[in-house]
DNA sequence: TGCACATATCGACAAACATCGTTACGATGG
DNA sequence: CCATCGTAACGATGTTTGTCGATATGTGCA
């Protein structure tokens, strides 16, 4: 996308922008993260493990969420590929728990406050 | 989806999940919320108007994420709808700021701790 | 009034996504 | 070893979403 630069009298609304600002990569990390809990069903399942102080057996999720077995494994694999659950598998079954440190990750990332300087 | 539910003998792998669960309204809502920074162009929005603290025009998006002016309307609006930006006309100008309340209740809803009890 | 400009909206298209039935993989227990 | 059961992966399908060019809307200015 060249965009003809040949003159400069077209800034008039504004002042620039802050200088630091996110990178390309910063910004699709961060919508990842976001993506990942950009889902009813997924917002629901990082709840009922922040609610619960043990690890959750996949089975559970099933009859909570009202999805098939096949979109609940889906719902925990994303979750589980965004850094934000960590599967722990026991015998035929597989228990989920939240990833403390990610979720506090996430937490710092919406604390403005601290970026509003 | 009708189960075979003559036998109770499938109860086997964990202990019943919380009680207090969100509702699916609840739920929706909050994937709402995160649906609408699910995206790393609104992620750099939402950033460059966090680090000004003053509102920001629409045209200074345009060349900041290098999208087209009217992807970058699309996502102002996204963002607008979800209740996290305020759009204030100025002239034949519009300008953006963050909605500090809307952001507040983000940060709410990721903070984990009060609701890991 | 009419032109120039900033922004929003429309229509189209490709890519990503949620959902599910089915199948494949692994572990348990007889 | 075989049958069973829980989970993950595959393939298909309908929906949503990001992107853009073109057009419409609306404002300021001569």
């Amino acid at each position: 996308m060249v965009v003809d630069m040949t003159s400069l009298d077209l800034i008039a609304c504004c002042k620039p922008l802050a200088a630091d600002a996110l990178t390309d990569e910063e910004a699709s990390a961060t919508a990842a993260l976001f993506k990942a809990l950009a889902d009813p069903a997924r917002v629901k399942i990082v709840n009922l493990l922040a609610t619960s102080d043990e690890p959750v057996c996949a089975c559970e999720f099933i009859p909570a969420l009202g999805l098939s077995q096949a979109t609940v494994s889906h719902h925990l694999r994303k979750l589980t590929e965004a850094g934000l659950l960590e599967r722990e598998p026991r015998g035929k079954w597989a228990y989920f728990s939240l990833d403390r440190e990610a979720a506090a990750e996430l937490a710092g990332l919406v604390d403005l406050p601290e970026v509003v300087r």
